[in-house]
DNA sequence: CGGTTTTGACCGGCGC
DNA sequence: GCGCCGGTCAAAACCG
């Protein structure tokens, strides 16, 4: 009894190695900190000098009086609102548009400055938006104008670019999604209502016509049609700036698409004015490295295979093809389409495909239909929503097996893409700078740092918080319907966890689990 | 009863 | 000028 037993004495090392053990964990932990910082401050680097390069950009390529007047204004109109989705330009009715456009000989004249799919939130995002597109940020001013009537900020900034803007009204981006989907519609937040039906030449399969019907007002619409070549594949083509806040999981889609749409943008704009954009991720061959791969090039045939949308009209608009179809086995050039192009505007196209999850994977936000929380721990390196798919799996796995080399590999890779690659860059950027500003429009001073972390923004989280209780967002069909009704319900987790979910297409992570340890407390402040 | 879907008609652009 | 085609309209049907 006075004595310590032998057992006694191996229950003290045991527990003097246990706590060794936890040191040697903790300092790895801390050096693992330490290069996730410094790859934050690479990223936020990166921003910074693609922030100054937009700048720049603007300022050569610009028309005068586009810029100016239209980013530093009525900001402080509103208090922070919710995010909402601009998609391409709609202040005015189709068909005043297309007359509009012909009168002015729209086609010739597209440029990226004039196109505008980007998060529209009503200050927040002016400055990337407008960086992006000028017209955008006057945009939304001009739906106010036409509701109100009464705006004159509205009514100078739509004197100030009469003509330009009358022609941008004729040119409006498209995003186009590709996805695996078994439901009639893919069910991205929004509300919507079919207006038309068509069978399009060349593909059995009907072309369905939807028009958001959130607001009244709101000129969005979208087209919906499978794909001759795969049934299975939703073509979903998006086509209109909304003038009303979304519902959360409309903002999740709509930054999804912006940002694609920036980097149609960007790359139109500067990069590859005459041109394809044709940025793969997760397939390609030139960059295969530890399941992470970017690749940027302009391959002709390749978009025109991958990309173009199936048996549209000629694009009378740029289009940029988000294909979140997957190809377990294959390249996403296994997939045969031998669709017409567009001989004045190319598709820009991006392909976001994952080695295994085949319907609306992560480009959403969420990895899973099932249980997101669950998958959050057990598979410590999902930082929820990584949106620019990095082969998620192989990472996975080489991560879980500890080769903390790919981390770093992946910190590089990401770094030399975004350094090197201005269309992700601007994409970056765009959702980025969503969140910057949000942040520090509401006070939240913690800046990028804060930015790129994962579920960070607490502010935008509480809108989106409202937001999902938007009984709007209740279709309840659309394939996309599991992933948005699990997270805007009342159930605990899946709704608390998307609240924390930026509804960006982009996603930084610090680090691994303790990440997200931290991460998951966080967002229960909020309910 | 209000909102949505269906579906044939209509319109405008484009190519020949 | 004509026909084809994509896109939209709008009345009727449908649904909750």
């Amino acid at each position: 009894m006075s004595s310590p037993s032998g057992p006694d004495i191996e229950e003290k090392r045991v527990t003097k190695d246990e706590v060794n053990s936890c040191k040697t964990e903790m300092g790895e932990v801390k050096e693992e900190n330490e290069r996730l910082k410094m790859m934050l401050e690479q990223v936020e680097k990166d921003y910074h000098s693609l922030q100054l390069r937009f700048f720049d950009i603007l300022h050569k390529d610009v028309p005068k009086g586009v810029v100016d007047s239209s980013t530093s204004h009525d900001e402080t109109e509103e208090p922070h609102e919710l995010v909402s989705l601009c998609l391409g330009r709609g202040p005015t009715e189709p068909k005043k548009e297309a007359r509009i456009g012909n009168s002015n000989k729209p086609k010739e004249k597209y440029v990226g400055t004039n196109l505008t799919l980007g998060l529209d939130s009503k200050h927040v995002l002016s400055k990337v938006v407008s960086d992006l597109s000028p017209a955008s940020s006057e945009e939304p001013k001009e739906m106010e104008a036409k509701e109100t009537s009464s705006t004159n900020q509205s009514a100078k900034v739509i004197n100030v670019n009469d003509d330009v803007s009358d022609q941008m009204a004729a040119k409006r981006a498209r995003v186009s999604v590709r996805s695996r989907c078994d439901t009639p519609t893919m069910n991205d937040g929004c509300q919507w209502r079919k207006y038309g039906q068509k069978i399009a030449k060349g593909n059995p399969c009907p072309r369905a016509y939807y028009r958001c019907t959130v607001a009244p007002t709101c000129p969005v619409r979208k087209q919906v049609q499978r794909c001759a070549e795969d049934l299975s594949i939703l073509i979903t083509t998006y086509e209109g700036t909304h003038n009303h806040p979304l519902p959360v999981s409309a903002t999740a889609m709509a930054s999804t698409t912006s940002a694609a749409a920036s980097m149609l943008l960007s790359g139109s704009s500067t990069s590859h004015p005459a041109g394809h954009i044709s940025a793969s991720f997760g397939h390609s061959p030139t960059t295969p490295f530890n399941g992470v791969s970017f690749s940027q090039r302009l391959d002709e045939s390749r978009a025109k295979q991958l990309f173009s949308p199936p048996n549209h009209a000629p694009h009378l608009f740029p289009t940029i093809t988000l294909d979140l179809t997957s190809s377990p086995s294959s390249s996403p050039s296994t997939h045969n389409f031998h669709l017409p192009s567009n001989p004045k505007f190319s598709p820009a196209s991006l392909n976001f495909c994952s080695s295994e999850h085949n319907s609306m994977p992560f480009i959403w936000g969420y990895g899973t239909t099932t249980t997101p929380i669950d998958k959050v721990r057990t598979r410590p390196v999902i930082k929820g929503n990584q949106c620019f798919q990095f082969q998620e799996n192989n990472f996975y796995e080489q991560c879980i097996t500890n080769q903390t080399p790919s981390r770093e590999a992946l910190a590089e890779t990401i770094t030399k893409a975004i350094s090197t690659d201005p269309s992700l860059r601007s994409a970056i950027a765009a959702a980025v700078t969503s969140i910057v500003g949000h942040g520090s429009n509401s006070g939240n001073h913690e800046g990028a740092e804060n930015v790129l972390s994962l579920g960070l923004n607490l502010k935008l989280g509480e809108n989106l918080q409202l937001a999902s209780t938007n009984p709007l967002n209740q279709n309840g069909k659309g394939c996309l319907t599991g992933h948005f009704k699990s997270l805007s319900s009342t159930s605990s987790d899946a709704g608390k966890f998307i609240l924390l979910k930026p509804p960006l297409p982009f996603s930084f992570s610090k680090s691994s689990t303790n990440q997200i340890n931290h991460y998951v407390p966080e967002m229960n402040t909020h309910h």
